[in-house]
DNA sequence: TTGTTTGCATAAGCTGTATTTATGCAAAGC
DNA sequence: GCTTTGCATAAATACAGCTTATGCAAACAA
């Protein structure tokens, strides 16, 4: 019985050979693994040449698979899905000490930085890896246990949520800025002042126009000042004096309390929403990833 | 659903983690992939952290796949079964036009080359890889369908036969040489010349000393001379003038018709074996090594 | 207790496999 | 006839996947 080391080209080309036979392109086989079109082209060639037979016939614009390609993309797409199957299992319920969580950069910062000490100190021997994107991952197509996520049930309905803080917003400043241009004491006197904009390509967030609502000033309009996309260089910009900005109880009540921001108004806008820990429903956690989660709940 | 070439830190360590958890070894299991130990080691490794979970507890001589392991061990032989046995499959039936023989170096040069304009010119279409190598390969375990093997039945209980030549041995020399020496007429002056031996250390062959047994020579000893591992290089140092050696007929017959070889005795040392073509008994062949495998036997 | 054997882990080094980039070609479609 | 699309292939290259060498530790035997 001769080994698949050598009976393959390469056992890559094997994962290759699956997707170029369902997706019936190349190009597209490529896309989805993250690869060129010429490698998946040279992976298939070479399971080819190594078998000596045609796996695929190559038309325009699609490739389709031979008789002799039908059968082994069957037995091949059998084969890895239950390896696949059983890889993600693996990795959800034996993810050992190592757990990803998927959040915002402002949350990774102003949010888990200042925790992190605790979190070791609590859950110790767990390895705690942060990614952060200027979006919310698809936790599954990432293979990611756990991620943050603001909104309420009705925005994640894939996903299992715990909260952990509810969504607040106030004007922040600095205090370099208020020494310099006075502190607004209304909402109206805020509207004159400069205003610092958060405006993130693809997750919705309170404007300022939905906070002065929310303080009684229907109709007024905030006026148009600097626009930044990443909320931590909002907050930085802030704390350099550049002009007030929305802030986010459960982000800057820390940098609050140091007196590196300075809150403006007793005014706070509560959306009903709120931000919660997330994990794909059907899904199993690895026990590592509860405990993660639980501690993350556990801090509200 | 996440691709498994995401999933894995490389689809070729599932083969090695198969062995090696068969094997419980990793020694075993590089010995088996044709890898070194530490080859594997790091490919256990890679799986383990991409995984966060031990796959093998590591004993003392010994490793055992741990509870994970041995789930995730179930998945994967499963999976790498069902791909194996297609592909071993594919390989055997859809052989295409690719066809592989295995062959000694002398045969694929005095037999083969000779002939193969003739073979292209009646199996057009069939690409021939000749894979020699100085030892009679285990097809089944090389994956190769065709082999070309001195002896007899007795001698390959495993394999199918169909002959292609007798083993017919006669003392050949170069013209060179014999300008030189002269002529010997005799076997019993044969024992006067330089002698060219071939001592190949994998493959049993005829010698002198057998030669001149059959020839009548009880008792005589062939003077030590020339010793090569390597018939092609044996012929090489007989037309180079270097002395004597045995020609086996189906290799040197159209040497010595070209004039290149000359035949020095009317006796011929039959030893009742032959050369066959050989393939593994119970295997299908693919069409086109039936093909090969017919067109051999008729050129005998 | 000491010496030996065995086998996994790891550092350092390296090479050839597995790509990428660029381009050619051909089949459709307009 | 022109354009678009997508596979094949040449040339180049980088780095993953090893190999070699060595350390360490667990057994076992004397």
């Amino acid at each position: 019985m001769q080994s698949l080391r050598h009976l393959l080209p390469s056992a890559g080309s094997l994962i290759v050979f699956e997707a170029a036979g369902r997706l019936a392109s190349f190009t597209a086989a490529g896309r989805e693994l993250g690869m060129t079109q010429a490698a998946v082209s040279y992976a298939i060639r070479g399971l080819e040449d190594q078998f000596g037979a045609k796996l695929f016939q190559r038309r325009h614009r699609q490739v389709l698979l031979t008789e002799a390609g039908e059968r082994f993309h069957a037995d091949v797409t059998l084969g890895l899905s239950h390896i696949r199957k059983s890889a993600e299992e693996l990795r959800a319920r034996s993810g050992g000490m190592h757990v990803t969580l998927s959040a915002s950069t402002a949350f990774a910062s102003f949010w888990m930085m200042p925790r992190l000490q605790k979190f070791r100190d609590d859950l110790p021997g767990i390895d705690l890896r942060i990614q952060t994107a200027d979006r919310d991952l698809d936790l599954v197509a990432e293979g990611i246990p756990l991620g943050i996520r603001g909104g309420d049930a009705t925005d994640w309905p894939d996903y299992e949520l715990l909260q952990i803080a509810d969504e607040e917003v106030y004007p922040v400043a600095g205090p370099s800025y208020l020494a310099r241009a006075g502190t607004p004491t209304t909402p109206a006197e805020m509207t004159l002042h400069h205003l610092i904009h958060l405006e993130e390509p693809y997750r919705p967030a309170a404007t300022w126009n939905e906070w002065f609502q929310s303080a009684g000033l229907n109709g007024a309009v905030a006026k148009r000042g600097l626009v930044i996309n990443d909320y931590v260089l909002v907050i930085q910009a802030v704390m350099e004096g550049q002009g007030i900005a929305l802030g986010w109880r459960h982000l800057t009540d820390r940098l609050i309390a140091a007196g590196l921001l300075v809150r403006l108004s007793d005014h706070v806008m509560t959306t009903g929403k709120g931000f919660h820990v997330a994990w794909p429903k059907n899904r199993p956690l690895s026990e590592s990833a509860e405990k993660v989660r639980d501690w993350l709940a556990a801090q509200a």
